[in-house]
DNA sequence: GCTGTTATTGAACGATCGTCCAATACTATT
DNA sequence: AATAGTATTGGACGATCGTTCAATAACAGC
């Protein structure tokens, strides 16, 4: 049938997978986590699934680690390339918190059942608990570099933070009237405002 | 086969399934999500199930109505006994905000199955509308009473500690060291904390 | 060119899914 | 007691699910 060459490293045959668990879970949510309509995205067949992944499962936290990477990467290059925000980077990360790519409704697809199977699975589990450990500490990171002078307790306000900003997603991501994310934005800075006051 | 008269009233049969859909849900998530597991429960065969509800998704989106009103019913209930906030029953809200049977992680399996839908669907995308303007209202009335004399937008309030709340819940159940909550709440009555003494 | 290794295929399996529908059992009305 | 209406049953349907596995194709080392 196919003649060209079409046979990849393992890696980048899971590269491939992971990448299409993403585009099927972001288009379809729960209905996507399917293992006909991932590989049929990879344009590969059914088997090749469990030869690189001991089961669908394994394949899913290795999605949730790399959404979540990418997520963190993101935030990242947004810190590096704002100069205007270098001494007080979490005002950078408010500034892009809503921003389209990183927020959109696609995304909270995916999200939510990564979150429905980090609840009873082990595996998902010990991945949820990677990702959160990553993305805390860059957190605290980045509110030490922003409130170098506050005696606040950092962890707490890192978990604060990131509540908040998921809890207005989740609300913005679900509210039927896609309206603009001005409101949620505001509710975002304002409490930028508060707590940079305080420090 | 069975002897005893159980034919129940449309109206009863429909809360039965209903009641065992929510089961379901907080037990299993979305495995549990199915018509033969929740006619199960009910203890009643699965043709009945279209019989009383056009489609699965019409069932799902009652079971959705009804959890969030007894959510709502069990917030009220609380301000009601809470003798000493009557003047401020945001403080009610706060201080039971993590209350056991309110927030276990049983209840979080349920959310995140109505929250796939709710994405998609349009019969539980509206059903999401009723439920998230009936609980805003009641937030929006406990924070005038509780901030008789503010001039802040209470809308914007009620929108920031819901998703303050949700979020704090959500990290909170997916956290693998099922710690106590007691992080959390200091997180949200801090938060508390400053609301009122801008009011 | 030959051989061992392994990436890849796709049919097959048993299980489960939501819905439909003819048959049945119960109740209310006459 | 006969009848009409409907709540209830459970088998059947076609579809899809995750995984397995023998067969095949492509490559590496010799």
């Amino acid at each position: 049938m196919k003649k060209k060459s079409d046979r990849l490293s393992p890696p980048e045959r899971r590269g491939q997978l992971i990448e299409a668990t993403l585009v099927c879970l972001m288009r379809e949510g729960m209905s996507g986590l399917s293992s006909r309509k991932i590989c049929a995205k990879a344009q590969v067949s059914v088997g090749l699934l469990n030869h690189h992944f001991a089961s669908q499962e394994d394949l899913v936290a290795a999605a949730y680690e790399e959404i979540s990477m990418r997520y963190h990467h993101t935030l990242r290059a947004r810190v590096e390339a704002d100069t205007q925000n270098q001494d007080s980077p979490i005002k950078t990360l408010v500034a892009c918190a809503f921003e389209e790519g990183i927020m959109c409704s696609d995304q909270l697809r995916a999200w939510v059942v990564f979150w429905s199977k980090t609840i009873d699975s082990t595996v998902m589990r010990a991945a949820h608990d990677r990702i959160n450990e990553r993305l805390q500490s860059y957190l605290i990171d980045v509110l030490k570099q922003s409130l170098p002078n506050s005696k606040a307790d950092l962890r707490v306000l890192a978990i604060e933070y990131s509540a908040l900003a998921d809890g207005l997603w989740l609300d913005w991501s679900l509210n039927g009237t896609h309206q603009t994310s001005e409101l949620w934005q505001i509710i975002l800075n304002q409490w930028l405002e508060r707590t940079l006051s305080l420090g």
